[in-house]
RNA sequence: GGCGCAUUCGUCUAGUGGCCUAGGACACCGCCCUCUCAAGGCGGAGAUCGCGGGUUCGAACCCCGCAUGCGCCA
């Protein structure tokens, strides 16, 4: 539908790796220019010499695609408003402000680095201080002459009303009023000829023709300043949404100080870009009282602005684990066992990789409903090579009080455990089914609970006191395997004995 | 310090004047299923709706103050 008026943007500044809050950011304006069949524009806020980042712009393309957000228009897709990196655009912003300074709007600030410094320090504890204290707002043409003939380089400050009141309209926080007599004179163009924040988004978001400005709420205390620039240079302001920000476990600001906060992080974890999406797009928008598991296809249906909540909301690790659990469940063998075939080349001992996919094919059914992510183990501990090693190992070896744990008396164990050898070798197909059939009539023949009895095998089959079900771990394993495990723990015990 | 925004179970949230003895989900606990672990089913505990005043027959919901948190100025 590309002749819906929606179009709106993504603009990150590369300084690092984007973490969730970020993304969840670039989330809600995809959704929303999808729902609305709009556009997703992305664009480069690289102005910050300082801050810049290189690499940092890979990383973020690349989050960008691992979620499935696609953009319409930015880097690598080009555009009818390119360049989409605000570097290469900078005789727009100088352009821009030199209008502003024309008209009055503006004004040229001589101010040093030392002199604002020693200003903020001298008003500091002071009631009402406010930021710039307007020392160059009104200079003589005679004095910014002297000024600029002794080879300062100006910056350019906005000329903010003194008197009166702006307001303007969120669709998320309705109306928000401030007064003007509190309101600072922002930079617009700093002396090293890069614009700030405030300048080159309103100037970049009218030219490429931006509908709504959905950010994060952290802007919103500059939304006056953005509010009159566009209207000092005759441009129609976008509908404004500020979205509430993510917070650590701390209740601070998501940043990289929250360990686990780089999107990328949670792939390599193995969390399902698809899980990730709908998780974040319940950081902050609900459908309605119950609603949480949802597709794509049905978050671009059912997203709009109008159920963005207000306030902010906490990173909730638990809840995500949860859900990418139930992406999980929702796969096929075939797709779960080419997801999680690189975790576990990746852990496993090497003399188990490459790992075969036709037997993995056949275990990942049972990995299916207890892993909750691709490369994690158990109870979000260890890894998927750990939970599943005994698949591939060539041997467990359980030791003596391990096998007898659950049936103490090394006669009865031996004699069980030989039963079982005599069931599988006469097993002429090595299925769950059968095998569960036999072994049950033989504990009930030997006076042994199947509790007891198959925990036994359970040890000596996989090493561990938990597993999938018994007999659909045997088929995976194999009889070969089974009868070898089972020799050696009647060795072990031969030896104990 | 100033300004702005926010404030419903531990967490994500539903709720826009009577349907709320506040609903759902994660986590937690118990029971069922069961060879263990999961998954699943059922149930439980958990929120005096930040506090205090109003308005109203009636307020989580409207108004005012305060507190706290967060954000921006930095």
């Amino acid at each position: 539908m590309p002749g819906s008026s929606v179009r709106v943007r993504y603009a990150p500044s590369p300084t690092g790796d984007p973490h969730i809050g970020n993304l969840r950011t670039a989330l809600f304006n995809w959704l929303f220019a999808r729902h609305h069949g709009g556009s997703f524009i992305l664009r480069v806020e690289d102005t910050d010499q300082k801050r810049y980042s290189a690499g940092a712009l890979g990383k973020i393309q690349e989050s960008l695609r691992w979620l499935g957000l696609d953009w319409d228009e930015g880097p690598e897709v080009g555009g009818p408003h390119a360049p989409y990196f605000q570097s290469q655009r900078l005789d727009i912003y100088h352009e821009a402000a030199q209008r502003l300074v024309e008209d009055g709007s503006a004004y040229h600030c001589y101010c040093s680095p030392d002199r604002l410094e020693e200003m903020r320090r001298s008003r500091r504890g002071q009631k009402g201080s406010r930021g710039y204290d307007g020392h160059c707002r009104d200079l003589s043409p005679a004095e910014r002459d002297r000024l600029d003939s002794q080879g300062l380089v100006p910056a350019v400050r906005f000329r903010m009303p003194r008197e009166g009141e702006t307001d303007f309209h969120d669709i998320i926080r309705g109306d928000v009023v401030w007064r003007n007599d509190l309101l600072d004179d922002h930079i617009l163009l700093k002396s090293d000829g890069y614009p700030t924040y405030h300048l080159a988004n309103v100037v970049d978001d009218h030219l490429m023709d931006i509908s709504h400005v959905l950010r994060a709420e952290e802007w919103l205390s500059s939304t006056p300043l953005h509010v009159h620039l566009y209207s000092s240079l005759g441009y129609t302001p976008p509908v404004f949404a500020h979205l509430p920000i993510i917070l650590g476990p701390d209740r601070s600001k998501l940043s990289k100080r929250h360990g686990a906060s780089s999107a990328l992080q949670y792939r390599s974890e193995g969390f399902l870009p698809d899980a990730m999406v709908n998780f974040m797009a319940l950081l902050g928008w609900s459908l309605d009282d119950k609603t949480e598991v949802m597709s794509r296809e049905m978050l671009v249906h059912s997203f709009d602005a109008d159920r963005i909540v207000r306030s902010a909301a906490i990173f909730d690790i638990e809840k995500l684990q949860w859900m990418n659990g139930v992406y999980i469940r929702q796969m096929s063998s075939e797709e779960l066992a080419d997801a999680v075939l690189p975790y576990l080349e990746k852990d496993l001992p090497g003399e188990c990789t490459p790992v075969d996919r036709d037997y993995l094919l056949k275990l990942v059914p049972l990995l299916q409903e207890r892993i909750r992510t691709l490369g994690g183990g158990l109870d979000n501990a260890g890894s998927v090579a750990e939970a599943a090693s005994y698949f591939f190992l060539d041997n467990v070896n359980p030791r003596a009080e391990e096998i007898l744990d659950r049936v103490r008396e090394p006669e009865t164990a031996v004699a069980a455990l030989k039963r079982g050898l005599d069931i599988m070798e006469g097993a002429k197909e090595f299925d769950h089914e059968v095998l569960e059939e036999w072994f049950t009539a033989a504990a009930a023949e030997m006076g042994l609970s199947a509790s007891r009895y198959f925990g036994m095998l359970r040890m000596v089959l996989t090493g561990r006191t938990a597993s999938p079900p018994l007999f659909a771990t045997m088929e995976v394993l194999g009889k070969e395997r089974c009868v070898r495990r089972i020799e050696g723990a009647l060795g072990t015990l031969a030896k104990g004995a």
